[in-house]
Order: C-alpha cells, then structure tokens, then sequence
DNA sequence: GCCCAGGGTGTAAACGTTTACAGGGCAGTG
DNA sequence: CACTGCCCTGTAAACGTTTACACCCTGGGC
C-alpha cells in the first residue's frame, strides 16, 4: 500500500475542474450542484470531478451560504450519563438533518457558559444547546443578546424569550414519594445536591411540598444535601445514617442513588426490605445495579430530542415566536423500591 | 429586558469598523489582531469595534487561514463509559490548545467511518481521531487516502502509516487471569464480545494464551459469547452458568461484567466467595457497582489525551513520521475478586 | 424573414477575512 | 540636500464557493 500523499500540490477546487472540463467555473458548479446543464456539459464535468478527485470545500461553502451545519451542545460534564444521553439523543437528530455536532464542556463555570453564547457571534455554528445548571444575571443578559439561535435546557425565569424545554422534577419528586408512601413507607429522608443549582432548588421544592401534601412527618434531619455525584451519595448516606433511621431514601440523582446503594448494603441493610431506594434521572446506571434501582425518569432523551428539533425548527424559521416544550417525569418502578411485607 | 435583536442589518464586519474609525480595512484587522500600528489608530479601531460590537468571523477567517480549530472524533456509540471516558479526556486537551471538538457516533457501520474518512477532503475540521471497532480493507484503503491527519485508536496492521494509539489488551488478560490464580481459582470463565471485533479478537487470544501459561484446565465449556453490552452480559452468563460452574469469570468488559454480576446476584452465588468477578476497561461502573468490581484499566482516559495530542502535534509537523504510542494495561484489583479462605 | 422566448453558458461579484506589496512621510546619515 | 531606511498606511489579491446578470444561440410563431 504505497503513501501517496498530494503532498505540495492544493487540493482540487472547481477551477481545476472547469479548467480540466473547459467549461467556466459556473459551469462546473451547476454541474455539481445539480442544476441545469447539457447532456455534454455534465458529462465532461463529472468526468472531470472523477478524475482529479474534487470534493468541495465546506468552509468556502459555509462562507458564501451563511451556514455551517454545525450545532453545538453545551453541557456542564459530558460524563454524567444524564448528558450523555442527551447528546447521544441529539446527534441522532441533528445528524437526520445532515447536521453535526460540536460538543462543549463547560465545567459548570458560569464565564464559560456565558463565553460560549457570546461566541455564537463567531458564527462558527449555527445555533447552541445550552444545558446550564446555575443561572445567573449574567446568562440572562447573554442570552438576550445572543447572535444566533439558542435553545435552553432546564428552567428559566417566565419572562426570558428563548426557546426552552423543561421538565417537571418538582412533580417527579411528588410521583416517587407517592409510590414511597403506597409501598408502606412513611420516614422517607431525601438526598439532595447543591440548593443553588436549578435541580437542586426544584427537587428540594418538590419534596417539601410532596412531604406535605401526604402528611408525612415534617423531620428536616431526613434531609441531607451533599454533590450531584457519586461519592457525595455514598458520604452523605453515611451521615444521614449516623442520625436518622428512615425506611426510605429519595436520591435527587441516580448518581448519588447509586452511591447511597452502596453505603446501605456496606452496612449490610437490606434493600428494599429494610430501606426502599428511589433516584431519580432514570439512567443506564439504574438499570445496571442490584438491586435495581426505581427512578423517576426526566426524559433525558426526550429533552434531548426535543432541543435539537426546536434547534432545528428555529433555523428554517427564525420568526417564530419562542417555544417552551415541558417533558413530564415518569415513574419508572424496579426492585429497590417494591413493596415488602413486614 | 428589551429584545433587540439586530434583525435585518447583518452583523457588523472589519469593513464596517474600518469605515467607523476612518482607516482601511487593512489598518483595522491589523488592530485587531495586534500587529502593529500607531496609537492614535489602535484607539480608534478598537473604539470602533467596540461601539458596533465586532466579533470576527470564523468560517472567513477559516477560509482564509486553512484551518478550522476544530477536530472531530469518531467512536462507534457516544454512550459507551469506555468512549465517554475517551471524549473527555479529549476535549481537555483540545480545548486547551484551542480548538473544539465535533462529535461523530459511527454506529459501528464501517461505511460511515469510511464516508467519514473521505469527508476529511471537506476540510470542515483540521483532523480526526477514529476508534473504529472492527478494521476492515476498506478501512486501510481510506486510511492511506485521507486527506487530512488521522489518529487512530485501537490495533492496526503493522505496515499502516497511521498515527496510532493502542493498548495491550492481551497482556490485560493475562494479568486478570494471573491475580485470580494467585487468589486461589482454578476454573476461569471467559465472557466476550464478537470475534470478529478487533477488542473481541485480542482478549480472545490473551485468554488462550495466559490460560496456557497458567496451566489451566483448556476447557472451551467455560467460553461464553455475547455482545459488549450490559444486557448480553446477563444472558451469557446465565448460559455459562446453566452448563458449567467456574470459581472467577473474567469479563471482556465492565458492562458485561455489571451483567454478570447481576445473574450471579440474583441466583443468590456470593462474590467473591464462590464465583470471583473481574472486568476490563475501568469505568466509572466498576467503581460504583456492589461489591466493587476488579477491572483492567486500559487508559481510557490517556489513550484519549494521546490520541488528542497526538493529532495537535500532527498539525504543527506534518512530516514526522508515524507514531505509535501504547498504554499499558493495569489491574485495579477491588473487592470483587478478593482472595477469600475456602 | 422578423421577433421573442428560453435554455445554456461565461463573467464577475459576493461572502469576510488576512496579508503581500507598494507608496508616503519622516528622521538620520553622508 | 540627496539618499537610505523605517514605520505606518492603503490598495488589492487571495482563500473556494455560489449565483445574479448579461450574453449568445436556437427554434417556433406570426
């Protein structure tokens, strides 16, 4: 297999395939592009492209069409399965589209965030998923004055003009701790991450309503807050035991329900015999443990979908007035969680 | 907050400052990007450009330079940990050098990596970094034709002129198979994905050969073939165990292994004690299964962080000659394959 | 035989940037 | 005072495409 690489000589453009054909470069960009040309004409070019091997250049494209075909996505760790699902849920759409994705990380730093919006200016993409997980003055303003289409994933103030899409983890809290109390639960403690996240605020919220709302008692001790991860679950199911005794645990994440999975059977307590566990996210991550773990699915998929179409939908039609898609959650039910006779 | 998008007029250009601040566009991009000029026309650009907002832009500026900072990456499934793991460490290293990250997912169709191969000649990213799954002819062929750097991941043929991080897999094998021998077991099950896989096909051949070198009994019964994922996992394991009964399994993969170690749960086999469990690429999974799972580390991450740099240092010095670099595999040995007194 | 329609083609401009080149002003030197 | 060199600036070309516009030519209708 010998190494011919064109090494000196420039890659083909359509001159040297209209000069080869002796047709004009308009011509030979018809010709390629479809249009309308004679029998002769379209043969010659074609023939031409063939043999020097043409292949456009995209950038020269994107400069003259105003469009690069490329989204991007971004997200603060592209390895929390969350947003893996997500983007694995939005290539697939946008790359239907004859789109690609550029992913970003932006490590939870609010600058970046705010960078990257702003860098839409550049123009290198065509339009931005943001998945934030704080939002600040600073995002808002961002976003209001952001240069190309931008589709936000998680909650936002009513008032903000962005296309948005949501969902409901209040309730979702609401639907597992109902499914807690029906399975015979009543001491139900909570593991929660940072309360000045999005999630975290929103999922503290859903259970102090949900606690209300089903009479359960009112022992904030139940509640411990450590990191969206997991061995911030494993740490603060640890410190939650040294206090408490509850007969169930609702994890704001599958992460730290994974994590709190480990410290209650290190602990040798049977799961869900003794405490039921529910997370919440409804990843791979459940499925994968055992016992395997309830969870109240957000539709990450679905969200991801979801973006990336309204992206999608935004491009053909950037006058449409802003849309807010809303995913409900769903209680997706597996051992940890069953029923038990005492 | 107003919405005041700048809806008709296009966005401002160097031709738009340069005319604002009174000088040629020449004077204005040389501002612009901090070549020289005098201070009274650096004030007045860059007052310009400040007052319309000026971003410049990428794909002219693309066209113009021939680059495009970005560097696409190709893996068969973005939801893959071992990928997942790969990626980030990836977009690390790539964004801190400057440039951003595409995304492909490949879907394991040998077509589309070729087809991605080919769009190299689009110029759209700088370089790509592939990690194909199965290496087919059409694959080598592409290779030797591409149009831009590549860096692939995983085992090629000898005499490919390819940039090229891999790892020893087979040797992986054998130091799985020599610590569960040390620890004591005898009848050592093999769970693995196709063979016609290129990761398939080496921890095929690691385990025939430490097998051999460990004097193990050469019992093909104890051979079991799924997929590379969790669920296949389950069901090979529930197959080797309704015909046979090892004392440690190794698993070509921690999904696998998480499957296994599902079925040996819930048929009520303790593990370690009766049946040990060890699994290879050292995903977050091992860590967050119960017990923890003993897996051989491949380097996802720093095969990820050479592939990346690999490809950077490519695009400085075209000329180098190929490199190949290998990351050797480690046994993180966890509770789930910890020796145990009979 | 004239006119018009219309299909095919070529020239040139445009997308927005960077930069080679040339020209002008000015100071320093002989 | 002429010459050299230097710094700053502007003009124009280049990157590779797509496409508006004008042109030519042919054929059909009157």
């Amino acid at each position: 297999m010998a190494r011919k690489r064109l090494q000196g000589n420039r890659a083909p453009t359509v001159h040297t395939v209209a000069k080869l054909a002796g047709v004009s470069i308009a011509s030979a960009s018809r010709v390629l592009n479809g249009l309308g040309a004679s029998p002769e004409t379209e043969q010659r070019v074609r023939a031409a492209a063939a043999k020097v091997g043409y292949v456009p250049n995209a950038v020269a494209r994107s400069l003259r069409s105003r469009r690069t075909d490329m989204l991007a996505l971004a997200v603060e760790d592209i390895g929390n399965p969350v947003y893996v699902a997500m983007m694995r849920a939005m290539e697939t759409v946008v790359r239907r589209a004859g789109y690609r994705l550029v992913v970003h990380a932006t490590g939870a730093d609010p600058d970046g965030e705010v960078e990257l919006l702003d860098g839409l200016a550049k123009r290198y993409v065509d339009g931005l998923v943001l998945v934030p997980i704080r939002v600040t003055d600073a995002h808002l303003e961002a976003l209001s004055r952001a240069a190309g289409p931008v589709v936000v994933v998680g909650a936002l103030p009513d008032d903000v003009e962005v296309d948005n899409v949501r969902t409901d983890s209040h309730s979702g809290v609401g639907l597992a701790l109902s499914h807690l109390v029906e399975s015979g639960r009543r001491r139900i403690a909570l593991i929660n991450g940072p309360l000045d996240t999005v999630p975290g605020a929103a999922r503290q919220a859903g259970y102090l309503a949900a606690r209300d709302r089903l009479g359960l008692p009112a022992d904030d001790a139940l509640i411990e807050i450590g990191d969206f991860r997991y061995e911030d679950g494993r740490r603060a199911t640890e410190r939650l035991l040294d206090r408490v005794r509850p007969d169930a645990i609702f994890c704001a994440n599958d992460l730290i329900a994974v994590g709190a999975l480990h410290t209650l059977l290190s602990r040798g307590i049977r799961v869900p015999e003794e405490i039921a566990l529910v997370g919440m996210d409804d990843t791979d991550l459940a499925r994968m443990s055992f016992p395997q773990l309830s969870s109240v699915s957000l539709g990450s998929e679905e969200r991801g979908q979801t973006a990336a179409q309204l992206l999608l939908d935004r491009l053909v039609d950037p006058d449409r007035p802003p849309a807010r898609v809303t995913v409900p959650p769903r209680l997706v039910i597996r051992a940890s969680s069953r029923a038990v006779r005492p």
